[in-house]
DNA sequence: CAGTGGTCTAGACCACAAG
DNA sequence: TTGTGGTCTAGACCACTGG
């Protein structure tokens, strides 16, 4: 094995995995063995390795030494595109109206969750995104202009409140859940579908530093699926 | 800045992100000139920049640069544990009771997904988890032996196929969808909701090399929802 | 204590693609 | 053509932690 490169140790590895060579559980060898036999710099072997601990493939600890998972806890990538290019890269067009748009005491709920007083004002927003002129997603957002005082400014009839935030706030941290809902009958009317429908539901809340920017809601009209790769 | 370290230069990459000192869509220094300004080796600034570039923060290209992501495309990572690790993390105890075992012909729609002939017989399980003895979630899969001979001779009622195949089968690929589905009068009499209930659906097909290992459809129980960070 | 991975360096060559 | 990131090296010191 005179080839060095982190790509092919990064396969070899796996192939060893596979194949129970390095049974789960079992102890690899050192970095510096397996540089010797792979006739490359420590580096390369703890650029390779390392990135196969990244996905769960491995456990690494000091002086322990780096082990086959036993329990791999795999690890997928969730890609969180702007509304307008998911719907885009479905080769369908996208539209947005806004349904709602006033300054209201934020709910006490999001209040807490949001670190702001009780009955902060906040910019709430309730956007309808169309595909190809179908009801796509129903979003309901509550923005934080205490953090985001531009928000005012900002043109959201023609860009949605989405789309800008992404590209105007460099946002520090987000909370993301996934959960499936009934529709309520404010879902269930914009987005025409039976009350009490299945809907998968994103809730995200994000932040700059220790303050709120936003907390939205998106709930996807019957169909919707998320897709990725382990 | 004597300080050199990847970290504390992703750090002050961010924050310079977050202070518009680079806008989205500029070219950053290249790493030549970032080495320098740190004083640290180009090495340093290429890790810190390149893991930055794997969450999206980021645009890299040779000779084009990098750039601030104009839309960056929010990389969320989803821990696909064990079921009952799932469970016992949130202090409740697990149980699983196998509904049904049976080899079957498997459906078209699966044959077709599972690169498998038509009819072809394979190991149908379906099983329900149980937290702190209520339902938790209905799994529903398909298990390819002959892909996984050793399947046939698993002790399936004390270790659910689920944590036999992540312990005794190092996968190469999945492909996961998590979706919103109503409950199937089945779902609905497993997992004692009713019918056309709301539920979290995950399912996902898994690979060695090109050879289907297993397709399971996994049915949460109402309120279950999956978190994440950004 | 001592062996392992974690990190950094200074230098080098290369692959790619923008201009 | 040429500047950029991508990768590799040989060596070094350090931090952590198992025995």
């Amino acid at each position: 094995m005179s080839q060095a490169s982190y790509r092919t140790i990064q396969t070899e590895v796996r192939r060893r995995i596979q194949s129970r060579e390095w049974p789960a559980g079992q102890i690899i060898p050192s970095e510096v063995e397996l540089a010797r036999e792979f006739d490359c710099a420590r580096a390369t072997i703890n650029r390779a390795l390392r990135e196969l601990a990244q996905t769960g493939l491995l456990d690494r600890r000091r002086k322990a030494g780096t082990r086959v998972s036993l329990n791999p806890t795999r690890k997928a990538t969730l890609d969180i595109p702007i509304i307008r290019l998911e719907v885009e890269n479905r080769g369908q067009t996208h539209r947005h109206q806004i349904i709602a748009r006033e300054h209201l005491p934020v709910p006490d709920h999001l209040a807490a969750r949001m670190n702001a007083p009780r009955d902060a004002q906040m910019l709430h927003l309730k956007t309808l995104h169309l595909a190809d002129d179908q009801p796509f997603l129903f979003e309901d957002r509550w923005i934080n202009p205490t953090t985001i005082p531009d928000i005012l400014n900002a043109p959201l009839d023609d860009i949605s409140a989405n789309e800008w935030l992404v590209q105007n706030v460099p946002i520090s941290r987000g909370d993301i859940t996934l959960t499936a809902q009934p529709a309520t009958e404010n879902d269930a009317g914009t987005l025409d579908v039976p009350s009490g429908t299945a809907l998968f539901v994103i809730e995200r809340l994000t932040w700059i530093g220790d303050s709120a920017v936003t907390s939205v809601r998106l709930a996807y009209a019957p169909g919707y699926q998320l897709s990725t790769q382990i």
